[in-house]
Formats: structure tokens, sequence, C-alpha cells
DNA sequence: CACGCCTCCTGTGCGC
DNA sequence: TGCGCACAGGAGGCGT
């Protein structure tokens, strides 16, 4: 469940920790559960790490000779400092003496050494829409995206393509906040500009929080996101609707857990 | 091209 | 008590 307030809350904990690291040694997972899973890990050994910065879910560590270590968390990614279990599907060997393994039950996350900018191995990141809470999420790009789809504004906006970061905790909190029901195909530009403000105002309380724990997700320090108890829409099925009261309903939508007011959330 | 469905994976919590 | 199973959802792949 690692959106972009989680993995943020990681980048600006391994940012200072890495920047100005050389990378001595990696050992990572031969058992890979994708292609491309790991991708050119090996080029990692003798390389600088210039800072951590992050795009949507991705995290992205621009590397010496032109190269870039892309990070992702998937479902139950964390990244430990000097910490070994059995979960631990990667590890990178530091000129500080310590180590950074990368914890990973569920095996969704993955790591990969990119020529700077050639995301061509990562086909999300490579078509992934603006930063949410950056000048570049423009809210007319925004509304001319929602009028262009013809999918349902809940899988649309986890696609990645119209804004980048958004899974499905968040997704269902914007919507709720926006009024707008997450199957519906007619997002207009009023709404779409209340979508727009709903995400940004949504992601960035999160990040404040430092994110949402539930179970899996913790920061490198290993500690939790504050952000679980605040949730309105995403969990909180058969409680009232904090604004009209109708009981919120959970459905499932493209396969994921939905979470909505049939009230006040309009197709 | 883009939509929508399926798959990957395993710890957890529930019902019987 | 123990077993079996549904569930959780990131991204990628592929059929239509």
């Amino acid at each position: 469940m690692p959106e972009l307030p989680e993995v943020e809350s990681v980048r600006r904990q391994l940012d200072p920790e890495l920047s100005g690291r050389t990378v001595t040694d990696a050992w990572w997972d031969p058992i890979p559960t994708m292609p491309r899973e790991f991708h050119q890990m090996g080029l990692l050994v003798g390389r600088k790490i210039h800072s951590v910065g992050r795009r949507g879910k991705f995290l992205i560590a621009p590397l010496d000779e032109g190269l870039e270590l892309i990070m992702h968390l998937g479902m139950t990614g964390a990244f430990r400092f000097d910490h070994d279990d059995a979960w631990v599907r990667s590890r990178l060997w530091l000129d500080d003496g310590r180590t950074l393994a990368f914890r990973d039950a569920r095996r969704f996350g993955r790591m990969a050494v990119v020529e700077a900018g050639d995301y061509s191995a990562l086909p999300t990141l490579s078509s992934l829409g603006p930063e949410p809470l950056q000048d570049d999420f423009r809210l007319d790009g925004f509304i001319r995206d929602l009028a262009r789809t013809t999918a349902a504004i809940k899988p649309y906006l986890l696609s990645q393509r119209p804004v980048a970061g958004v899974g499905n905790i968040y997704a269902d909190e914007a919507l709720w906040m926006a009024r707008i029901h997450p199957l519906s195909r007619r997002v207009g530009s009023g709404r779409a500009a209340a979508l727009h403000a709903a995400i940004r105002e949504v992601l960035a309380a999160a990040i404040e929080r430092e994110g949402t724990t539930f179970r899996d997700y913790q920061m490198v320090n290993g500690e939790s996101g504050r952000n679980a108890s605040f949730l309105v829409a995403y969990g909180q099925a058969g409680r009232p609707c904090p604004r009209c009261g109708t009981l919120l309903r959970k459905t499932v939508l493209g396969g994921r857990g939905t979470t909505y007011c049939p009230g006040c959330q309009r197709p």
C-alpha cells in the first residue's frame, strides 16, 4: 500500500543517509518473480549515489557514470539499515560500513539500474503522469485528460497516467472529498477541478503525517505513519458518511476494494 | 491506442 | 484446535 505519501516519507529518510555513499557490494534475490526484476543490479557495485529522488511511487537515485537506481516498494517493500530477516530480498553494502536491506514479504517490489532517463524497462514509469504536488500538475491538462478517457474514474486514476502516485487508499479518499462516484465516466471541468484539489489536499495531509500504516508500511527508522486514523472513506464501509450520514458502501472495482458514499458521491 | 481483465505473491484473519 | 480459503493491491502483460 505504499502510495506517494508513504514513498515520499521513505525518500526523506533515505536521501540524507545514501547521498554521497558508494555501493561496495550488492546482493539480490536470485529467483525473480517477474521479468526484468532486479534489472542490471550488478552495475551498482562501485557506483556512488548522488541523492534519492521520487517520481510517483518510484524512488529514483541518480548514480555516477550516467546511471540511475530505480526502487519500487510494491505492496510490502521497506528499507532498513543493518537489518536481517527471512524477507530480505536485496542488500547493498555501503562505504560507511552499513548495509541497506530491502525487505519485501509479498515480493511485489523491484529494483533496477538503468541509463539515466531510460525507463523502457519500466513501462508505468515511462508513461507516468505529472507530480500531483508540483506545478506541472496543471488543472487544464487534467480536465482535458478526464474529458478524453472512456474509463471509469477510479481505475483511470490508478493507471498513474493522469497523475502520478495515487493508489487505492488515496483514490477512495480524493473521490469522496470531490463527491465523485468511483465508477463515474463523466467528470466535467467543475468536478475535475474539485478532484484536482482533493488529490493535492489528501496527499499533502498524508505526507504531513508520514503516510498510512495498517501493518506493513514502515519508514526507514522503523516508525509507522500516522494517517490511518484520519481516513474518511477507505476501510470505513458500514460507517455513516461524515458529510451526509448515508452508510458508506464497499464494492469491488477493477479487482480493487472500493469504498464510497452512495448518498453524496455522484456518478 | 487504450481499456479491462488476469497474474504475480504470501501473511493474515475468518468461518466451519 | 486446525484447516482451508478469501483477501489485500502495486505494476506488467495481453487480448480485444
